[in-house]
DNA sequence: GCAGTGACGGATA
DNA sequence: GTATCCGCCACTG
């Protein structure tokens, strides 16, 4: 499916530059991209990126720190475990202290 | 070509 | 604080 991956390729290249132990939102990177009001499509980069290795999705979480795509992964419980590896709380398929491991590429790249 | 859906977010009640 | 609605763009049936 290598036709049009410009966004796509955008939202992979934000994910891989998020540091271990960090995580960020869709909308972070929607917004990033200056496409905020497209944060879905990042939700379908994300989908896309699932067959690259390179792509960690497990720091990539909804506004809330909630692991919405955990589902998405090759088992439920990869994406928590993922991130406890890193050194990220995870309880109740939530982020503990989520703002505090908070990641914003608008802040931390400096666009 | 039309309708439904989706790893979301913001606004409104 | 929660609940609900709308918008947004791409992909699939």
């Amino acid at each position: 499916m290598e036709k049009n991956i410009d966004f796509f390729e955008q939202v992979w290249d934000v994910v891989q530059l998020i540091p271990a132990g960090r995580v960020t939102s869709y909308g972070v990177i929607a917004t990033y991209l200056g496409a905020k009001r497209s944060s879905r499509m990042v939700g379908w980069a994300m989908n896309a990126a699932h067959k690259y290795p390179d792509i960690p999705a497990h720091r990539v979480v909804n506004r809330n720190g909630l692991l919405s795509g955990k589902m998405h992964f090759s088992t439920p419980t990869l994406m928590e475990e993922k991130l406890s590896q890193e050194g990220i709380e995870v309880k109740d398929d939530q982020i503990l202290d989520f703002k505090n491991h908070f990641w914003d590429p608008t802040i931390e790249l400096e666009i």
